[in-house]
Order: structure tokens, then sequence, then C-alpha cells
DNA sequence: CCGCTGGCGTACCGTACGGTACGGTTCCGC
DNA sequence: GCGGAACCGTACCGTACGGTACGCCAGCGG
């Protein structure tokens, strides 16, 4: 079972937002160093009010980290007028959307304190990362290619590995690297390759599973 | 500057290396629960011995994922001899190795500590388990690209966009889910896949990069 | 004007853990 | 056999931080 994603329902207040806001600031600037009197401080509020409205710290964590997941948008694709041109331009919006996103210190910051917080027993975390990040894609992507390969712009068995295989051509080895703190890969450095990456990814994957004439 | 490694001059005696294991295994059951009275105790020193050898916590830490990363072993491939069906086997052979280490628990452990640890502004952890593994593919797989692409029979470019894209392959999403402990992933479900996986990855990078008679 | 509620600031408590000190024991060179 | 080094076990210290309690003020309904 899917873990439950309930942000439509939990609306937070705007004085919330602003506590959760500081709280991803100080988890972006300060690494892991996020202690509850700092989120007090920095939003100008008691840890008696935080305590009251978050439970306790991963109560904390879980609402900022869920908040902010939450936020990441997928484009969407018209899956009736779906030619060529129309695949090939969605297939580099969400390879450029993926990068962009990766790429970006919120991710990092997230995904680094999701794996931290997996290597305790607590998942939950984890679990909302994923769901907003590589799953939210594989549940974005799969129809869009399932339509392609209705229309014999595609070609596969499965789409589950059609999906992999684009995330993979995408991603390559940035985000673990991103991840392990390579400095050899600066922010700046890997956007500036960021349209290049796209197409080849793109023209990859359509070598791949494209029929001929998409090549 | 890359990081120096030096396991070779710097060897620990056998007790320490059953210190290193210890902690090593701590780190594995309990997370980041290392603490150095758990060390301590599980190994059977005292903590006085512990900061005597290692300094502190970091440098504990440091040896044990050192020692630990240097462990993994990449294939070795003749040069001299590439053909298209060594080739093949070649990229297979790392293929393998590669999910193999991925998918190992200890790769996890290790690999979660250090990302924790950069999630501060600590970043050794980080080049050693980068240095031991992406970058220790790169630099194996690299060579043997180019002399295969001297012997005709891959077609590249860069051969570190090819390099990039064999990994992107074989790696797909897997390391980031396993990382952010997605339990659709079990290690056993995982593992009982690779070697379809393996196949179907250097079938895809030869479909990409190979002149066209070893497609 | 009064009392109540929500929230700020701060002081406080308990605990966990990094790091140190010290007494006791084993082992090795002499 | 003896002195010393290495090391074990444990008690101890300081601090950082999660969590709680309390005093205070502002706003607001009556």
């Amino acid at each position: 079972m899917p873990v439950q994603i309930k942000i439509s329902e939990e609306t937070f207040t705007p004085r919330q937002q602003a506590v959760l806001t500081a709280a991803l600031d100080l988890l972006v600037e300060n690494g892991d160093g996020l202690t509850m009197t700092a989120v007090a401080r920095r939003a100008s509020c008691s840890k008696e009010t935080l305590y009251k409205w978050f439970g306790d710290r991963d109560g904390l964590l879980t609402a900022t980290v869920q908040w902010q997941a939450a936020k990441v948008r997928m484009p969407t694709v018209d899956r009736s007028h779906l030619s060529a041109k129309v695949l090939r331009e969605s297939l580099e919006q969400f390879a450029r959307d993926l990068l962009t996103t990766i790429v970006g210190e919120v991710s990092i910051t997230l995904n680094r304190t999701a794996i931290t917080h997996a290597a305790q027993e607590k998942d939950s975390l984890g679990n909302i990362v994923l769901e907003n990040g590589p799953l939210a894609i594989r549940r974005r992507l799969k129809p869009i290619l399932e339509a392609a390969r209705d229309a014999r712009l595609l070609r596969f068995n499965s789409s589950e590995d059609a999906y992999r295989t684009f995330f993979g051509l995408v991603v390559r080895d940035v985000q673990i690297r991103l991840l392990l703190g390579d400095k050899a890969l600066t922010q700046s450095n890997v956007e500036a390759n960021i349209e290049a990456d796209v197409k080849a990814a793109t023209d990859q994957f359509l070598a791949l599973y494209g029929a001929k004439a998409n090549i």
C-alpha cells in the first residue's frame, strides 16, 4: 500500500507555512543541523508552539518535507494529440524538469534528509520523497509511453522497463554524485549542460524505443 | 585534485580490523546509531583505545568506510585482445559487479552514511565513496571503451558521455530507491533480476554506441 | 474593563553521547 | 622477576538537544 499523501486536506496556515519555510531554509543551509531551538528562533515562534503544531521533531521534519515535495510539478501532456513531435517534446520536458529538480539545492537537501532518515528504521520521509520524486514521474510518464505505443510511436514490451531506461538515461550518475557532495559537479556547471543532456537523453531513448520513423 | 587514497600504506593491524568490522556491523544493523560506546562494547575494547587509534568519531567512521570501500574490486580486462565478444562480456561483467555492489546492504549503508556526512559540511566520506564507487568504475571503464573505439567496435565522441550513459542504463532508479528505503525493492527481489538487467543494459548500450556489426 | 485564549520568550529538566581519566590486568623485553 | 607499555573496563564530565513548564503580552468577545 502506498503512502497516503494528503496535502490537499491537511492545509497549513500561512503562519505554519512560514515556520516550514524557516525549517527548510535551515535544512538547506545547515545540513541536518536542524534543531527545534534553531527553527523557533528563525521563525520567531516558541518551541512550545512547534510541539503543539507538529507533535515532535519528526513531525516537523515530515511536514516540511511533505509540504515542499508536493510543490514539485510534473508536465501535463495531452495524450489525445500524440504525434512524434509532441512525444519528443513531452519527453524533453520530462527530462528537463527531472534534471532541473534533481540539481536544485532543495532537492538535494530533501533527498539527503530522507536518506539519513531511512538509515534509521524510519522510512516515512523516504516514502514521501519517493512518492513525489521517482514514483511521481513514473505515474505521469507511463501513460504517455503507453499512449505512444498505441499510436505506434514507440515499441516496447514493458512500460516499466521503458520508464526506468528513460530515468537512467536522464539522471545517469548526476544525482548520486551530487548527493555524495562531488565538488567536480557544481550546480551551475551541471545547469549549463541541462539542455544538451536533455536532448541527448531523449535522442537515446527514442533510438532505443522509437519506431524507426521517429529516430 | 582527487582525494588521496592511501590504503596500501596505511595498513590496519588485525585487531584494528576487528574493531572496524565491529563498527561496520553496527553501522549496517543500526543505521547511523554508531556510538563510540557501542563500538567499544561490540569490539571488546576500551573507548580510550578507539580515540588513541582513530582520533575521534569521524576518524573511526572514515577509517571504517575507507577500509571497506577499498574492498570493492573491479573486473580487469585485457585490452589487447578486444573482440566484440570480449567487449560484450566485459561490459556485462562491469554491469553485474556494479549492480551486485549497489544492491548489497553494505553498499547501501556506506552510501547512506556518506550522504548523511555530506549533509553537514563534511565531504571526506562522500569523496571516499565516490572515489571507490562511480569514479572507480569510470577509471576502469573508460580505457576499455576507448580501446573498443580504436578497434572500431564502438563509436562515440566523448568517452565521458559513453561511460555515463552506461552507468545510467545499468543503475537506472535502483540505487536512489534503495537509498530512500523503497520497500517495493527488496534486496532478493532485485538480485533475482540482476542477470536480466545486466543483459538488457548491455544490449541497450551496444545498440546506442556499437558499430552495427556488434548489435 | 475583564477574563480568556493563542502564542512568544525563556528557563529548566533529563538524557544521550563524545571525549577523558584512572585503576587494574596482561604481556613483553630485559 | 621486574618495569613499562598497551589495553580493557568503567566511572566521570561537559554539552547539546529534545521536550516541558511557566510567565508574559496582545487581541478579542462580552
